[in-house]
DNA sequence: TGAAATGTTGGGGCG
DNA sequence: ACGCCCCAACATTTC
């Protein structure tokens, strides 16, 4: 009697453990693991609507990618067969040369992805091939949570407390398999698919060194996750309620990336910190579940406001007129713009792949509010630069910020750049880290350079215009600026 | 998960 | 002792 062999293809869940679709696969007998460059999107981009974009991948995920692969594939004792090109067309030619009679994964969210893995689906069953796509990425998925007259939630706080929290408890992670057995002569399966490659010919290394610099800070795949996770309980989870907010303490999860990718479930991290902490004994604790609520929310509205990546959740700003300023965009991205807590924070992002928090809001304020810049324009750059960039939290983040999206931030709170640094950078330890040419100055001016007595900033070896930028926009002006703007779309 | 303007209160200095 | 002013500290309102 032969044992039945079964696809598994990985996508966003690139993990071992608390895998439900590597599970029922093992379950059902022997594996091959299989992971898809999808490819296909880019083709047919060009009449796609808004509803069914289908992305690159940024150049710093495709960094993450490329070691979260390896790190899987080691998992899986070099077994994992990489593909670059339409998955739909792969996997059935896989099937063919295999001989499995299933296919297995997790589900994803985005609006295209859902449409081309419903179609893939129903082929595969019309075929007579056991398709089964399971929940792995998500605590509630989006489908099963609706306000009583059947909409969708659109504030957050009821979405997390009566439409998710009251009904459900998440579910609870699974045991990883007790062995993974893999289908024989793998190799001569693939042989003849021209799409199959090894990692390194998915070419997902950025050909400049400007990612080197990320491994320093990160280490994709499912341990470096572990690790992040594990840290976090130890050394922020207590205190994570204030210490967040400062961004020299790091007292963040760090685990976005690894959440993008699902080398860690939300499952795991939610019941990781939930029975090491017991009843939420302080508030830390509730707080930093409700912002993987947050994550929830985003993958929510994504499902059922597919249009979010390219228009505004609320149609109303359709008509504002963001300015056009290449020269001040350029400033702003580069860490140029003579406000020091937002170039520290824009210095960040290129450097490591990642921003705090704290100053994510911060910075994008200032590019949407003070810049008057679209928010589209600061969420493309940080697509590009972000080591977790998730097209789901972060069109949700940008939308929030600029005022423009679901249960987001009322369009006159406008973040004061100054105020923020002497608040949650009071002695500029973030400011002096990632701008070394400021970092003589004593506290008092760390953030506000310019009001430096001459003598002072001589001694600090900072000169406006020379070591430094003179600020783009003055503060005031641009904050009224927009006040008015926003007012008079108001109207 | 603001900021700034405006309003209110209460303590202390002072004539 | 009292009224007056100043101003910090806090609260409320408005954008």
């Amino acid at each position: 009697m032969t044992v039945p062999v079964s696809i598994m293809w990985f996508r966003q869940d690139l993990r071992v453990k608390d895998n439900p679709a590597l599970n029922a696969a093992c379950d059902k007998g022997k594996i091959i693991p299989v992971y898809i460059l999808d490819e296909a999107g880019n083709a047919k981009s060009e009449d796609s609507t808004e509803a069914s974009e289908v992305r690159e991948l940024g150049e710093a995920s495709q960094w993450w990618l490329h070691h979260s692969l390896t790190s899987l594939n080691k998992r899986l004792n070099d077994h994992l067969l990489v593909f670059s090109g339409d998955p739909k067309q792969i996997l059935a030619e896989l099937v063919e040369k295999s001989g499995a009679t299933a296919v297995y994964w997790n589900r994803c969210y985005e609006p295209s992805v859902i449409d081309r893995d419903k179609e893939i689906k129903k082929t595969f069953i019309d075929d007579g091939i056991e398709a089964h796509s399971s929940n792995g990425s998500l605590l509630w998925e989006p489908m099963a949570v609706k306000k009583k007259d059947g909409t969708p939630y659109r504030v957050f706080t009821p979405y997390y407390r009566k439409g998710c929290l009251n009904v459900t408890p998440p579910r609870y992670p699974q045991a990883p398999p007790a062995r993974i057995t893999y289908a024989d002569e793998l190799d001569a399966v693939v042989s003849g698919i021209a799409q199959h490659k090894t990692i390194e010919e998915l070419n997902l290394l950025p050909a400049l060194d400007w990612a080197d610099g990320f491994s320093e800070h990160w280490t994709p795949g499912e341990e470096g996750a572990a690790d992040k996770l594990q840290d976090f309980i130890e050394h922020s989870a207590r205190k994570y309620k204030d210490a967040r907010d400062i961004p020299s303490m790091n007292a963040t999860s760090h685990l976005s990336p690894h959440l993008h990718l699902g080398e860690v479930s939300p499952n795991q991290v939610w019941y990781a910190i939930k029975n090491k902490f017991e009843s939420s004994e302080d508030k830390s604790i509730d707080t930093y579940l409700s912002e993987l609520g947050w994550r929830e929310f985003s993958y929510y509205l994504l499902f059922h406001f597919p249009t979010i990546p390219k228009k505004n959740f609320n149609d109303k700003f359709d008509k504002f007129n963001w300015r056009t300023d290449a020269k001040a965009l350029k400033a702003w991205q580069t860490g140029q713009t003579g406000i020091p807590i937002v170039d520290a924070g824009m210095r960040e992002l290129w450097q490591t792949g990642y921003m705090h928090n704290r100053v994510r809001m911060i910075v994008g304020s200032f590019l949407v509010k003070n810049l008057l810049i679209s928010w589209q324009e600061g969420e493309r750059w940080f697509w590009d630069c972000l080591v977790d960039a998730d097209l789901a939290s972060n069109t949700a983040s940008w939308q929030w910020v600029a005022g423009t999206g679901a249960d987001a931030a009322p369009y006159f709170r406008i973040f004061n750049p100054l105020l923020q640094g002497e608040k949650f950078d009071k002695q500029g330890k973030y400011v002096r880290k990632y701008c070394p040419e400021l970092a003589d100055l004593p506290d008092k001016y760390i953030h506000k350079p310019w009001d430096a007595p001459s003598v002072i900033a001589k001694d600090s070896g900072v000169e406006l215009g020379k070591t430094y930028p003179k600020p783009i926009v003055d503060l005031k002006a641009s904050r009224q600026r927009a006040l008015d703007a926003f007012q008079a779309l108001k109207e």
